[in-house]
DNA sequence: CTCCGGGATGTTATATTGTTGCGCCAAGGG
DNA sequence: CCCTTGGCGCAACAATATAACATCCCGGAG
């Protein structure tokens, strides 16, 4: 397990640990798969990533994910159907996510939460913000090829 | 059929002709059913409107939706796999939704066309961008409640 | 200690959403 | 006429997600 990962998993316990959340073995090991994970991953992918170790069917995975987005550990990206974790090991609400279509690599901005008025006195509580492109490393890469 | 929706499906139809683009019946079937509803249709439903003038199949809602998004007269909603028609029938690429998630209408803002800069270099090509809260009509209905 | 209750998980089945592949046909250009 | 092209019918299937119910564990009340 690369450096990275394992100081981003202990952040994670003790985010959860301060909101009385347990962070349990299956829902740590999703985790870290996300973390381990250079790109988006689909349940159906995690599902099997965890089989090796008792079989696991999808229900285990869709809870797993759930909690994890709950806490603010993980990001559902809706256009890909897939899960990414968090930037930011602490949790915070919404995100802002661009997506290189090229390398699958995420960055991610934070958002302020919810709470904002749209047009017409309309009260947003949630927004889903996905830009689709190029990330700088693969853009120069094709500027150059 | 209202009045709105005629005008719609005929601005439609002229802006097909101007692209080189056929507005069969079937895609204009399925336009017209996402312009009469108030809320955002799902895949299946429309599929279910359409049997009974003979028994479509999932492929045919789906290439009508695809021929329809592509055309710009329609929006796919990425968090509720759901369709809704564009409120400018003249197409106009990207779009940020305001969903109610009481009564279901949908707003709509235009986007200025991708190419925009995101951080670190990120060059966009599209964005997804969907709102969900309450309109002012929900809001207002509630406050009083 | 014992019992109970809630949360987490296992298990089975099913629902929902979306795609592939093939063949037919009608329109249009040579 | 022949050939291509795009649109659509059709059958099967793949991918994504949830429902419903059983089981286990653990901590607190009695
Ligand atoms: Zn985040
Ligand atoms: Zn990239
Ligand atoms: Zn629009
Ligand atoms: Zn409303």
């Amino acid at each position: 397990m690369t450096e990275h990962v394992s100081l981003a998993l202990s952040a994670a316990e003790r985010s959860c640990r301060s909101k009385g959340l347990a962070l349990t073995p299956v829902r740590k090991r999703v985790l870290q798969l996300l973390l381990e994970s250079q790109a988006p991953v689909k349940a159906y992918d995690l599902l099997a990533a965890l089989k090796p170790g008792g079989g696991a069917q999808p229900p285990t995975v869709y809870r797993a994910l759930d909690f994890l987005t709950r806490a603010g550990l993980v990001h559902r990206i809706e256009a890909l159907n897939a899960y990414t974790a968090c930037l930011h090991a602490d949790g915070h609400g919404s995100a802002e996510l661009y997506i290189c279509e090229d390398c699958g690599q995420v960055e991610e901005r934070h958002r302020k939460i919810s709470g904002e008025a749209g047009p017409g006195g309309f009260l947003i509580s949630r927004s889903v913000i996905e830009h689709y492109g190029r990330c700088s490393d693969c853009a120069s890469a094709q500027a150059s090829a």
